[in-house]
DNA sequence: TTTGCCTTTGAACGAGCGTTCAATTAGCGT
DNA sequence: ACGCTAATTGAACGCTCGTTCAAAGGCAAA
């Protein structure tokens, strides 16, 4: 039975995983290395293949664990009206994104260097994702509130222009927020209404 | 003076490049090694110094040759209406951007693998490039034919939905590029146009 | 106080890294 | 045919990498 009183396990584990997250976000997962996770938690290298059975593994666990958050965090209410649901859609992405920078910025940049099960792994958690976006608008397109030439193209062109934020967002930036979600908002409403 | 005829210089330089592209692109620039490039290109990794003082600059020419082009490529007609200047971005954007999927690719991820000097010059190229949106954004919104909010949010929110479509579209897939580029420019249109 | 396990150290391993450079090759201008 | 020089080789430099592991440390239970 492993200690609980007294025991670094519960306190070095986190501390790795934050440290890789931050790591692999400002420099790369590639060009970081054990030592540097090591010395940011303030342990020799050895220590953390207690923690981890490789670099590897400690990369797909981080990009796992924000996919996973990202799926429990949403839940799409079906009683809506398409457009209210796709405005909760909106509005849950980018607040939820804009949280997470570190987390959205590794799991964008560091999918290749996953090995090819893990890069599946994290693949399918994606789709089901990017899934619960197109059923809301092939719903208000079956509905006739959205006109829509493809769903799924439509899907990802809105993902990639909400995900876009975190590029240049920052918080206590020239808007808040909420600005920002406002316009975002009236851009994908008017990007798939019936014209 | 150097040679011409019979140069290997003209020969092997190109082939560094092309295959420092494929290989940045498919890998990260982290993890891809001179001798890589080298093998590739089939000398030893030695002859690399050639063609370029070193692993960093090799990169960033190929991030400035790409902005460069980009820049040159696209030019803008002020004479026509706001919305057909936006319609001939929005096509450009996508045609230009599909035709150099690793250009594109490594424009994005390996930023942060310059040196700060170097990661300064190609953000003013990108900035560059984005004012060119904004002025037409800023041109219609002037003329009450674009609705906006923020012509910089706008202009980013435009960028980053159009280059999405890198991260997806393969020639021969389902759709063909024209038929991406209509629904591209009709989310687009309707996303900045007034309501 | 002793026992026993969890945790960490610190050294070591083989490998690969970017870069340099004297020596060698090979082809053009003469 | 020869000399010149651009182009390339291949070995070497010092360094860092991910990972392993015997030894040591430290805390809880007995």
């Amino acid at each position: 039975m492993a200690r609980t009183t007294g025991s670094h396990s519960d306190i070095t584990g986190p501390k790795v995983r934050e440290a890789a997250l931050r790591l692999f976000a400002q420099n790369g997962f590639a060009a970081v290395s054990m030592r540097a996770i090591a010395s940011e938690v303030g342990v020799q290298a050895g220590a953390l293949y207690n923690y981890t059975p490789d670099k590897q593994t400690l990369l797909f666990n981080l990009l796992c664990t924000h996919m996973e958050q990202l799926l429990a965090a949403f839940s799409d209410d079906t009683s809506l009206a398409p457009v209210d649901r796709l405005r909760r859609f909106v509005d849950f992405h980018i607040r939820f994104h804009a949280d997470r920078p570190d987390e959205v910025f590794i799991s964008y940049m560091e999918l290749r260097n996953l090995t090819p099960d893990n890069f599946g792994a994290v693949e399918a958690l994606r789709r089901q994702y990017e899934d619960r976006l197109e059923t809301i608008l092939q719903s208000g397109a079956d509905a006739g509130d959205f006109d829509i030439a493809d769903t799924k193209i439509a899907t990802l062109a809105v993902i990639a222009m909400l995900t876009g934020v975190n590029t240049w967002f920052r918080v206590g930036g020239r808007l808040s927020l909420d600005q920002v979600i406002a316009q975002y908002w009236d851009m994908v409403r008017k990007s798939v209404v019936s014209g």
